[in-house]
DNA sequence: AACTGCCTCCCCATAAATGGGGAGAAGAAA
DNA sequence: TTTCTTCTCCCCATTTATGGGGAGGCAGTT
């Protein structure tokens, strides 16, 4: 008899842990090795143990997944993640694919869909849940996502110095105008700024801009 | 033998709902009656149905926890609620109250504290997870504001419920064009709304009421 | 030398946001 | 009944933000 899978689960809340725990138990081939209930915990816990596959929640409080998926990256940690995202996540999976991830599963999945994905990227594969596939596709409109191919970042090429300091005003409510007399460069150049940051990462306008810079812990 | 004391759940999160029956099925004295994965739900289901107790989410689409609620109280239906919250909003705990809910049950808590909470409510009692207790403590004996501290309370000029629906869209990257097709409202009335938030909240624009939704976890 | 990334600035234009005012309808509360 | 709040909509105007394009200078790389 071959062993079974080892899972590991990180989510800050607990009940979602032992939902994920009591789903998995109805699966013969795998088994979860323990759960983490924030980042560093998980961080913790992966310098010293490992797992086959870890399942990690996004948002957490000390270290959020990004975080971790960076240390995993810096560490060369190798282990296969599935990333558990709430509905609004979508724009950060780009780059979390960049950061080594896995699979994506939405929260509002059903159970059995975690056993898919736990099997499916044991063997290799990538693994996305419906809804996030659908606004995977919309953000890249048109260019379709093949399997094992790994679609190309808007946010690869990440900020230069100058749009992280326009960003952080923008995100403490400074105008363009303000920005420009703060940094002593004219209004055109901070608009150039406005421009470049909401394309790299992919947001509507400067309050996805602030959002941006809170989930990335940049202000 | 007396009978199970039936719960209803009522969450957008498949799995999370999947994680509470796994934990209630564990007792022997509850049942879980049924779920509902959004607040139409909730509230068509409970048109035809009841329960001993529903335990309630507050982040739902299609009308939030509050708004179960308040068609609760509209329609005179009476039934023993659990709020399930993912954050510890006190602020929200006293309108709440004031509607109806019975008990407050943070998502962290381990699982066992959902049998206490439904135990204690259906004898009548209230519940409350300990975060938000202290939270509401907090409140209640930290009422008084020093002299030359700003209360930035925040709460003092409280949203009204309207503000509040356009304040989560603004923080979700939406224009006011957008907001007013969601609401189903004039885009003069979207802006009088921004105008009054902006004032209540006294920040200077969008990303400040962004800011806002976020640290009054409104969002 | 050619290339690339970054910083800087400008043109054009339209859409959106802000700031001030007023005002009616509905409902709850006093 | 009167008062108050909330929700709704409109007028006015100005400032900001967004979206497209181009372009020169500078430093470091190939």
């Amino acid at each position: 008899m071959k062993e079974k899978i080892q899972v590991h689960v990180a989510d800050d809340h607990k009940i979602l842990i032992e939902g994920i725990i009591a789903v998995i138990n109805t699966d013969e081939d795998i088994e979860v090795e323990g759960y983490s209930l924030t980042g560093k915990e998980v961080i913790d816990w992966a310098e010293k143990n490992t797992a086959d596959i870890l399942i990690l929640d996004i948002n957490m409080p000390h270290y959020d997944g990004i975080e971790v998926l960076k240390f995993f990256k810096l560490k060369n940690i190798n282990l296969k993640v599935i990333i558990l995202s709430s509905y609004d996540d979508v724009k950060l999976v780009v780059e979390m694919l960049n950061l080594g991830a896995n699979g994506f599963l939405s929260k509002d999945s059903a159970g059995e869909h975690i056993i898919n994905a736990i099997k499916a990227i044991y063997q290799g594969e990538q693994y996305f849940s419906d809804a996030i596939k659908n606004n995977l596709l919309k953000l890249y409109t048109g260019k379709k996502v093949k399997a094992g191919q790994r679609p190309e970042s808007t946010i690869a090429h990440s900020l230069t110095d100058r749009e992280v300091e326009v960003l952080k005003l923008i995100a403490q409510e400074y105008s363009s105008p303000e920005i420009a007399d703060l940094l002593n460069i004219s209004q055109s150049t901070v608009d150039t700024y406005r421009k470049s940051l909401l394309k790299k990462t992919n947001v509507k306008n400067a309050v996805g801009l602030a959002m941006y810079a809170v989930k990335n812990k940049i202000i």
